[in-house]
RNA sequence: GGAGAGGUGGCCGAGUGGUUGAAGGCGCAUGCUUGGAAAGCGUGUAAAGAGGAAACUCUUUCAUGGGUUCGAAUCCCAUUCUCUCCGCCA
């Protein structure tokens, strides 16, 4: 959320990096609730200060006028409320501005390549899809997982189960061995509030799967990526600048509607309701997000090139990139069924966007309170890694090799074959 | 599900109607001290909002929302969250 005492400073060069999201905002109104606003509160601000003199000075022939000065208060209170409300609304469905590096854009079209690297495998026989391989091999089971739950979900079973939890043990290990994240085993449920901090709510509540507690209790929904709980651990808290830093690493179950989705991705598990993912979450001063960044978006990239799987790396325009965002990296795998690079991964900086939402800041070296900077990024998607390997590690016969690096993890296995 | 207790500053914790934004402690910052550190002593240390170029000034805030009162952290009501005990249960 923006600092409306910020965008007020120079609301023209806002507007104009905000449009570049090409979004329809209605800036006029924006203003002049703003300012409206504002003279309620002096208003209101003068009358509880005669108020208040009147209180202090225990003079009983003033007591009526404090009284009357008292039902003016609530005259302008309840006006300024009104207004606040419809400030607030705007402001929380208003996304980040976008770095002023980051392209802009319209859609995916617009996403500008950065980098490419590993091999793209050659086969001498038409490769196959992954869920076609998965199913030969009988570890994959789509049907069932309609029977049981209904469209979207998948059963990983055997070997292909392995496999998927070494690939979630691996990422993990490399993260907190290798870099400096602090491991974490999340609640899957995230309060209504913590869904506002990192700005899923209030714009997409389609997306999310609301979870039914006791009557009468807070809303609960089930986390989309662990960005959500791992971003909130610093909810209204004030941090010591020491103590910044702090990077969190989970592998957890993702949940996502995948509302207006419908006939995309039908097939294979590309796009399911549930899917694990290795989430990294960065909360940084607000200086080093940048930098953060590109350090966070080498930490994903480096699992790739450990598994030894071509991708390219992507920097989103304008108008791809997630509501929380001011610059945003997607890493993209190849696989070879469909020819193309399908993305595996996204880091982002969110700026100071989200911790103003969550109230999360810090104290630097002046002894001033400012807000954090956070960042999250896939390290990496999980189901989309078990994809990956299965199309690109795959063989004529349809036994899949396995990468090295995941051999300590499955008792030193070198291929998955259907016997 | 039954019974009870409680939500106060970065943290712990006093405080039951009138300079209480809030004692005390911890933490943090800073000065003295030291070869350097620790200890010790002194000083400072909330956030949000509005006004102002700034120094600074004003307002609000003791879970949230109402109420009583000239005046509420303190009294009343509602909501919510947390904790403890019992029951049930992985």
């Amino acid at each position: 959320m923006h600092n409306l005492k910020e965008i007020r400073k120079n609301f023209d060069s806002f507007e104009k990096e905000i449009k570049k999201r090409l979004i329809d905002i209605d800036f006029s109104k924006l203003k002049d609730l703003d300012k409206k606003n504002r003279e309620f509160i002096q208003q209101k601000e003068s009358l509880e200060k005669e108020k208040k003199d009147i209180s202090k000075s225990k003079d009983k022939t003033l007591f009526i006028k404090s009284k009357q000065i008292t039902s003016s208060i609530n005259d302008i209170t309840e006006k300024q409320k009104l207004v606040k409300l419809e400030l607030e609304k705007i402001l929380s469905n208003m996304p980040n501005t976008p770095y002023k590096d980051v392209p802009v854009g319209k859609d995916e079209n617009d996403n500008i390549e950065v980098d490419k690297s590993g091999e793209i495998p050659k086969f001498d026989f038409k490769p196959k899809s992954h869920y076609e391989l998965g199913e030969n091999l009988k570890m994959l089971d789509f049907d069932l997982a309609t029977k049981t739950t209904g469209s979207r979900f998948v059963f990983v079973k055997n070997k292909l189960a392995l496999l998927e939890r070494a690939i979630s043990n691996f990422m993990l290990d490399t993260h907190i061995l290798k870099n400096g994240y602090e491991e974490i085993s999340p609640p899957l449920l995230a309060s209504e509030n913590t869904m506002f901090g990192t700005g899923q709510l209030p714009k997409f509540e389609n997306d999310q799967f609301e979870v039914k507690l006791d009557e009468g209790t807070d809303r609960k929904f089930l986390i989309p990526t662990a960005e959500v709980i791992l971003t909130n651990i610093v909810k209204d808290k004030i941090l010591n600048q020491k103590s910044l830093p702090l990077r969190f690493v989970a592998s957890t179950p993702c949940f996502r509607k995948e509302a207006g989705s419908y006939g995309k991705d039908t097939k294979g598990m590309i796009r399911q309701h549930q899917f694990y993912k290795v989430e990294m979450v960065s909360i940084v001063e607000q200086t080093k997000c940048l930098d953060e960044l590109e350090r966070m978006t080498n930490c994903a990239t480096q699992i790739l090139d450990l598994l030894e799987l071509p991708y390219r790396k992507m920097i989103l325009c304008t108008g791809d990139m997630g509501f929380s965002a001011e610059k945003t990296y997607d890493l993209e795998v190849w696989l070879p069924s469909e020819n193309k690079y399908r993305e595996i991964s996204s880091c982002s900086s969110c700026s100071t966007f989200q911790a103003v939402r969550m109230k999360a800041r810090y104290k630097d070296s002046n002894m001033e309170t400012k807000y954090v900077g956070t960042l999250n990024g896939s390290g990496l998607a999980v189901g989309r890694t078990l994809i990956a390997i299965l199309e690109n590690y795959q063989q004529k016969d349809g036994s899949i090799s396995i990468p090295k690096v995941l051999r300590p993890y499955m008792n030193n296995m070198e291929k998955i074959s259907i016997n």
